[in-house]
DNA sequence: TCTGGGGTCCTAGGACCC
DNA sequence: TCTGGGGTCCTAGGACCC
């Protein structure tokens, strides 16, 4: 059996925790740069705020009902997620950190030893009494199952955030109250296709025949399909694997026009892509740019575009990574358009054992590799950017909005909760 | 004025090879 | 009149997730 643990309104949550005058009234978090709303206190839900919701349009709505805002705080997020897998470790050692509140754990044997309800009111104490999160727990037998047991667990009372589907008698029910929208792995195009057709719930999905799904859904929605008839076709993945592309984008907090200013941008996320190649032990062979107008506003001028360009050896020397993306963001730039956006984007990625010299080029690879040592362990030391490249620029003009944020309660002494006696 | 960011997998079709 | 057969690799686009 799969457990699904996850956090309630996660974000909203790790607030709360600080700030306990939050619980019982309506809280959102949004998203960088203060953009749309990513998370809601069941108090926000209940006044209608949906996902992903543009705030801006909802100012007016937010004062008159009280609601209180929060600018994303990853490092707080981030740090409250460590702390909960550290509670699931007591549980079992076999996990799957899914997204940053969300894990699978392998319950296998476990039911010889004790019934399986009382263990997922266990795993929820315990993460509630250690971290101050709430958690929903769901277990089933497949992680798609686990899925709906999970949802089953927020939404009827009763069950005091624990779900458990053992036989088949409780599996129909889950799957008869479940919306085929909630299913796990059907999105928006497959529910309104299937829709059409008169399957609304995933009860009715799972009497499709395989060959329908197969062939209008491919093989991911035949894992899906499976997956909710009980047969195992996901396992559960512990090990992350490297990553095969990474990405560091943002908006800007104020539209810019002139290369100057796109410059610190891009060599800024070319540097965050840097380190991210190195905390995995990877390098790229290929950066990309992006850069890209308002597209909401119409009146504009738009243009957008972007630009690969393959490195002479794959790397991750932040040096190399930001010489290519500049180069390549100057080959895409034209004057004369506000831009809201820009993008870094490396692929091609492989272990850095795997480096194929260039017999043309001469880069001293170990040089490299002992300088970025030595600017992470300095970066590591003293904060973020402690060392950087001068075209990083040392004031942002574009630099995200974030008007509400809390504090790093978790990480940063300097912002550490404090009493008044 | 204001609308996020970061990923994965699959398929079809084109280029290319012998 | 008639124009093979069997592959691989890459990319763009579409689907999905949080």
């Amino acid at each position: 059996m799969y457990a699904l643990v996850d956090g309630n309104n996660f974000y909203v949550s790790c607030e709360r925790v600080f700030n306990p005058k939050l619980n019982g009234i309506p809280v959102v978090a949004l998203s960088n740069n203060d953009g749309c709303v990513i998370a809601r206190s069941q108090e926000a839900k209940d006044l209608g705020l949906k996902m992903g919701e543009p705030a801006f349009q909802r100012r007016n709505f937010f004062r008159e009902h009280n609601v209180h805002v929060f600018s994303s705080n990853y490092e707080l997020y981030g740090d409250m997620s460590r702390r909960m897998h550290q509670v699931f470790k007591t549980f079992t050692p076999n996990i799957e950190m899914y997204s940053i509140d969300e894990s699978f754990l392998d319950l296998t044997g476990i039911d010889r030893l004790e019934r399986l309800e009382d263990y997922g009111a266990k795993i929820k104490r315990k993460v509630f009494r250690d971290v101050g999160i709430p958690v929903g727990v769901g277990i089933a037998e497949t992680k798609t199952l686990a899925k709906i047991a999970n949802h089953l667990a927020k939404k009827i009372p009763q069950l005091n955030g624990v779900c458990v589907l053992r036989n088949q008698k409780q599996i129909d029910y889950a799957l008869k109250f479940t919306l085929i929208e909630d299913v796990w792995g059907i999105g928006r195009r497959y529910s309104a296709k299937l829709k059409i057709k008169g399957i609304n719930t995933a009860f009715d999905f799972v009497n499709l025949p395989e060959s329908w799904v197969l062939r209008e859904m491919t093989v991911v929605g035949l894992k899906t399909y499976q997956e909710l008839k009980g047969k195992k076709r996901l396992s559960l993945e512990e090990v992350r694997p490297p990553k095969k592309a990474i990405a560091t984008t943002r908006s800007f907090g104020r539209k810019v026009a002139d290369l100057k200013n796109l410059e610190t941008s891009v060599a800024t996320h070319a540097t965050r892509c840097a380190e991210k190649l190195r905390r995995q032990k990877s390098v790229a062979a290929y950066v990309s740019v992006f850069i890209i107008t308002d597209k909401f506003n119409e009146e504009e001028p738009q243009y957008n575009n972007s630009y690969t360009i393959s490195l002479p050896v794959p790397s991750n020397s932040q040096f190399e990574i930001v010489k290519y993306a500049l180069k390549a963001l100057r080959k895409i730039y034209l004057q004369g358009y506000k831009y809201k956006k820009t993008g870094v984007i490396v692929t091609g990625i492989m272990t850095d054992a795997d480096i194929q010299q260039d017999l043309f080029y001469e880069i001293d690879v170990e040089r490299h590799k002992r300088l970025m040592k030595q600017i992470d362990a300095l970066n590591r030391r003293y904060g973020k950017d402690t060392v950087k490249l001068g075209i990083m620029g040392m004031k942002k003009e574009w630099k995200l909005r974030r008007e509400m944020l809390s504090r790093r309660f978790t990480t940063n002494w300097d912002e550490i909760l404090t009493l008044k006696v």
